[in-house]
DNA sequence: TATCCCTGGTTGACAGGTCATCTATCAAGT
DNA sequence: ACTTGATAGATGACCTGTCAACCAGGGATA
């Protein structure tokens, strides 16, 4: 098995561990920052944006989990916990019985417009200002045609 | 204050979203492949790799924390996991009563030993295989580029 | 309406991570 | 020796995520 797998060159092994580490800081400093000064985690902020770029603040559960790629179970216990917090709140289902809507609170609404300017504003300082602008976009591009290959590889 | 941070244009948003999108797809996907085909976890593979990158296969909990990038509590709530599976042992330092030191046990070595190839396919598969070498050469450059200014910002 | 399976969502147990706090040892200065 | 402060690491409480098992409501079929 160990022939047929090339192992990574020199070149490429230093890529794969700059990548790796960028995401691994990255991710550690935004999640950082945005609970120190907002108190809302990652997870939370997720949720939040998602239900706000609905236009009526609430989302089926299935949908929003599909939408924000998440295991169903993970979403159910997320909502629970941002439920006691008053970020969110379940509803009912009227269509089906089954089924039931999470929708986000005058509360949760006001801490995501609280969150947002100083995300964007972590995000332009972490990354962007590092950047040009060429750069960024084929950061972008390069991350999207990966992403979109990854479901079916 | 939101006057004076500039939201993101559409263009920057799509990229900070694929960005963000493929980070969160691929490690998933690492994470489980890894699960499944080693039964070990992204966590146990990452201090399996920084032992074996040593000579002698055994690290001072300082240094090992600080090659990898980790929060000393972590990294001893780890250890303490990774020890009951064998896979490390924790050695007393003769040098400094206050040390330790973690080295990676003959099961540690036999396990990693048996995932990396697997491991690498996954790298291949998923991310490698989809872009040019120079276009996976450029992703590492820019994410050098982020990653060396972080600490700084 | 009884039976079957499918689907939407929940729950409990457990691994992982962070934070604050604790213990033990070292290294200086007195 | 004796305090004092810094350093190495451990620990407990608590939050997050995964997995597998579970429960309840649809929808079809007989």
């Amino acid at each position: 098995m160990n022939d047929t797998v090339p192992w990574l060159s020199d070149d490429e092994q230093r890529s794969w561990r700059a990548f790796v580490r960028l995401h691994m800081k990255l991710s550690a400093r935004m999640a950082a920052d945005l609970q120190a000064h907002s108190g809302l985690s990652s997870a939370d902020f997720e949720v939040l944006v998602a239900l706000t770029d609905t236009a009526e603040g609430r989302v089926r559960f299935q949908d929003l989990a599909r939408e924000i790629d998440w295991e169903q179970s993970r979403l159910s216990h997320q909502i629970r916990r941002m439920s006691k917090r008053d970020l969110v709140a379940r509803e009912e289902c009227e269509e089906d019985g089954r089924g039931a809507y999470v929708a986000i609170t005058a509360h949760g609404r006001t801490a995501i417009e609280a969150a947002a300017p100083r995300h964007v504003a972590t995000v332009r300082r972490l990354v962007l200002d590092h950047l040009t602008a060429e750069e960024f976009a084929e950061l972008g591009r390069l991350s999207a045609k990966v992403a979109a290959r990854i479901d079916a590889a």
